[in-house]
DNA sequence: ACCTATTGATAAGG
DNA sequence: TCCTTATCAATAGGT
């Protein structure tokens, strides 16, 4: 029997308050849930008595997901709060930093590999940008090994010259020794003779 | 009209849904604040609406205190504290992450440049910038004439080749039609003669 | 937002 | 803590 309208505010009477303390919890704790089923609302709940027993109730997950769920969207105010979304964001940064060290790195090991050996592989529009401006100093490898290679050739058809030269000079020496003449406006002074075995081919660039 | 009894699961219908989730919603916090006072006990709500709406309650203190107080009594110490340590510790992990990943950039920069031969001096970021910029028109324009005149200088000395392995048949054949011999291992079989007039002071790089 | 019939919560007592 | 029961607050469905 309800005797007339509760009134609200604190019950004075220990066990009275104890027992209503139980009642109502239950309900309390029993409408919870019929909420969360009926509304689809996901629903914590936490209750200290006053002598600091602690009821809680997660209508869906953990309470632990939940406070965290909370905690998440209730940043902004709290100075501490925002030390540790300055903090977070401080991790963010740090972590996109090292996702950018790292994109680096893979294309620089990339232009390593292009470099010692093997073909392109398949990269993508960015990594080939990258690896434009690696090629420039690739470029640069390629030309001077290409200049090595033109310095050689020059050497190699000067050596030849020479060769030719001291070829033509025993030829012109035996005519004059055997003759007395030569048909040479302009005899060389090398005399050390060797046969035209030289290959012509390798003079292709 | 409360139409039968109210099914304990979810209301399909949105709208009725809503309107249930409003009115049980208004209730439900009524009744956390009426246990609140009448038991004399700390009560916090949280609830999430399908939608993901947050709506809380704390009917003493504030929430934070009451977050703080529910994770204390679960767990050890302070949350707050242990996650500010979590998350300093984690800065300083990427921090260091970031340092090796820098390294290993620094090492694969400096072989990309040991392959590529060249060596860079001190400058600062923008001036390496500029200066490559700069460099990339001058060394191609510098590489440009020397590559022209290394091209003329191979010619010339394919040429003087031609010259000289002609003035040699020609002295090769005189010799043949004179004595009927040679000691030529191989006779060239060019036959125009030309004198060597050319110079052999302009090969000097 | 308001109305109201009906349900379900609950105060008090055992 | 649980049962009972008289009361009435909460609310589903309609306006």
């Amino acid at each position: 029997m309800v005797r007339g309208k509760t009134q609200m505010k604190r019950i004075e009477n220990p066990v009275h308050r104890q027992v209503t303390f139980c009642k109502r919890r239950a309900g309390f704790l029993k409408k919870a849930k019929e909420l969360s089923v009926l509304c689809d609302a996901e629903i914590g709940v936490v209750i200290f008595s006053a002598h600091g027993k602690l009821y809680d109730l997660a209508t869906k997950g953990t309470m632990q997901g939940l406070v965290d769920k909370y905690l998440n969207s209730t940043r902004g105010a709290d100075p501490q709060i925002k030390q540790q979304q300055a903090t977070e964001k401080q991790v963010q940064d740090t972590k996109m930093e090292i996702d950018v060290l790292k994109n680096e790195i893979d294309i620089l090991q990339k232009s390593l590999r292009y470099m010692s050996g093997g073909g392109t592989g398949k990269m993508t529009m960015d990594e080939l940008h990258m690896l434009e401006k690696n090629l420039e100093v690739w470029i640069d490898h390629i030309r001077s090994v290409k200049m090595d290679t033109m310095f050689q050739e020059i050497q190699l058809l000067k050596n030849k010259e020479e060769t030719l030269r001291a070829a033509n000079h025993y030829l012109n020496d035996k005519m004059i020794s055997q003759y007395g003449f030569t048909n040479m406006d302009a005899p060389v002074t090398n005399n050390i003779a060797y046969p035209l075995t030289m290959q012509n081919e390798i003079y292709q660039f």
